[in-house]
DNA sequence: ACCATTTCATTGAGAAAGTCAACTATACAC
DNA sequence: GTGTATAGTTGACTTTCTCAATGAAATGGT
């Protein structure tokens, strides 16, 4: 079977229950864009993961590695692999929070604002193609119905 | 800080460029609806993963273990250890396609049939949580432009 | 009919990511 | 002050991802 030949099996597949399911497609779609950021940010060093870090810290909310872990839903220890490896690269740095000593906040450095703005015109080119389909109004309208979805107000 | 609280810090946060980004967004809502899926099938001893492999299964496609992995973007070897697991309790079998001796058909028995309707409400009762926050109009718009985006009409 | 190439399922190795239980230092409530 | 709770960190462990190699079977060219 062809390359050609596979996407025309899952092409017609898009009659089956599964299709329909949008935890699903939401899986799926996350799939696509996941492989499309990773690519376009490997040349930068970084992941979709660690952007998405570099990017909160970038813009000027001096967030803890606490708040980090519950804005991305990830373990606080997952924060910790992060944060070392952007430090690392001095991409950003730990400051101890002096008004509660235990907590760490996150701040960018020169470099690290110099590479996001790098990472974030990758990231925005490399968003294009899987929401390519969509014409201008349907994009900012899924954009915002995807925001309610992924932020619930309250829970 | 409370749990209360650690809301109220997401939430503010949603005045971030990283918001606006609609990977990040599809990357959490996925998460969310990941979680409540894997937790509402716990109970049949499935997640998202097998669900789906056992859903398509059933829907009377006779998919060979190479289209499963095509359609669900999986490593074949990954396929592999879906169906040893799904096989081994007997919810589906293989049979080696006889036009194709390489391939394997996968096919469903009668206690797959009976697991995934179960799971299929379980299923759907769970997606009705992070979905819950949309009218029924908004989220057949939500549904029919996120199958665009997972199934971009080619590449 | 033969040979080279390709594809399918499978195995296994190694990397990456997710989960969870401790531990230290610090903050807070009483 | 003392007990309790939280932030960050470490380490163990599991799951998932990614890749290379292999045997069996199909395909295409000559």
């Amino acid at each position: 079977m062809t390359d050609s030949e596979a996407q025309d099996t899952a092409a017609s597949w898009q009659l089956n229950s599964v299709t329909e399911d949008p935890s699903f497609l939401l899986a799926r779609a996350n799939a696509l864009s996941l492989g499309a950021g990773n690519a376009a940010l490997r040349p930068l060093g970084l992941k979709v993961r660690s952007y998405s870090v570099l990017a909160l810290v970038c813009d000027g909310l001096y967030p803890t590695q606490r708040e980090l872990a519950d804005y991305l839903r990830l373990d606080p220890s997952q924060v910790v692999s992060l944060i070392d490896d952007l430090e690392s690269r001095d991409l950003v740095e730990r400051r101890t929070d002096e008004r509660d000593r235990r907590s760490k906040v996150i701040a960018p450095t020169g470099e690290g604002q110099r590479v996001r703005a790098e990472a974030r015109e990758r990231v925005r080119a490399a968003e294009e193609a899987p929401l390519a389909v969509l014409s201008p109004e349907e994009r900012d309208t899924f954009s915002a119905l995807l925001a309610r979805v992924a932020f619930p107000p309250q829970r």
